[in-house]
DNA sequence: TGGGGTAACTTGCTTTTCGCAAGTGAGTGG
DNA sequence: CCACTCACTTGCGAAAAGCAAGTTACCCCA
């Protein structure tokens, strides 16, 4: 995408894809969450070209998903740790899991989620924490927060007007 | 990422990404899913260049989460329609949505999702449809499926080799 | 009948980014 | 002291993205 001065949305989902709406950079984090610390096993791992994997992880550290720790200091030597941010972001790991099982494993489950305690797949689906109910645009819609200027109110606007419309 | 003949990943995450993992992409799924349809409409929404939209829409409908529907035979006119699949994208983009509020809504939450009778504003997070439990790294973790290979087996057996240690 | 507008693109060109290969620095192991 | 590991950087050609303009096929209005 462009990397020029477009005029910072205050859309939440695109200000996520903004930071980490990359898919060097998603991998990275998926890698981060299973486990993988170091430069050359995100490089071995993902098949990625260093100077595109230095960017990427420097990019995550700017936006606080990871930390650069040295564990080494001669010679000198870091491992890239998940953040809570970092770790804060697994959700969204685990839609595009649950997505991807249902829609593109075409010779079966090759990865997923089970309970540790009993084994059996988890069937991961969103629901709001405090009334437990399912978010569907049934239960929920979207809407402005406070902090709405006139980019979110015109969504929403044209979103309402095609909903009493059709 | 690179186009070239990558060996085809079997992870439900890497699947996902491989197909909708572009920030152009994704932020079409988002304003479909806020409705809109039409090629000047995302356009106009998204600032971006006509050729690429052109790509990422076909992309869309080739993997199955839009169907190019024409409104109008004379002139050809065509709406692009989320399928049964693009909408089940939308926890992906809920879990974007939510992880943005939390860690880039620097003013204030600009855009969210309420309860549609009481206003009140979800807290979306992942559960296990079935037991309910929250899907955290306590209660649940990443395991082979039944059509998983080396390369499943090989992430599995690094995290527990990992999980051993400490 | 003709000028303007809308919608959904395509084409051509420039700029940016990516991917690959190779190189570098600071060590460790044999 | 030679090979090897780790975490990178540099240089270069190829691929992709962005921009502007053009195209097709209508409809509307006077």
């Amino acid at each position: 995408m462009s990397k020029s001065e477009r005029p910072a949305t205050q859309c939440p989902v695109g200000r996520t894809l903004e930071r980490v709406g990359d898919g060097w950079t998603l991998l990275i984090l998926r890698d981060a969450a299973q486990g993988l610390t170091r430069f050359d096993q995100f490089e071995k791992s993902l098949g990625v070209a260093p100077n595109i994997l230095t960017k990427r992880l420097a990019g995550l550290v700017e936006n606080g998903l990871l930390e650069k720790h040295a564990y080494s200091e001669r010679p000198p030597r870091y491992e890239y740790l998940l953040t809570d941010r970092g770790r804060d972001f697994a959700p969204v790991l685990t839609a595009m899991l649950a997505f991807g099982n249902r829609h593109f494993a075409l010779e079966g489950v090759a990865g997923q989620l089970v309970d540790r305690e009993t084994g059996v797949p988890a069937e991961p689906i969103m629901v709001d924490r405090v009334s437990g109910k399912p978010i569907t645009s049934e239960h929920f819609a979207y809407a402005p927060g406070p902090a709405a200027g006139p980019e979110v109110l015109a969504r929403v606007a044209f979103m309402a007007e095609r909903q009493a419309k059709g």
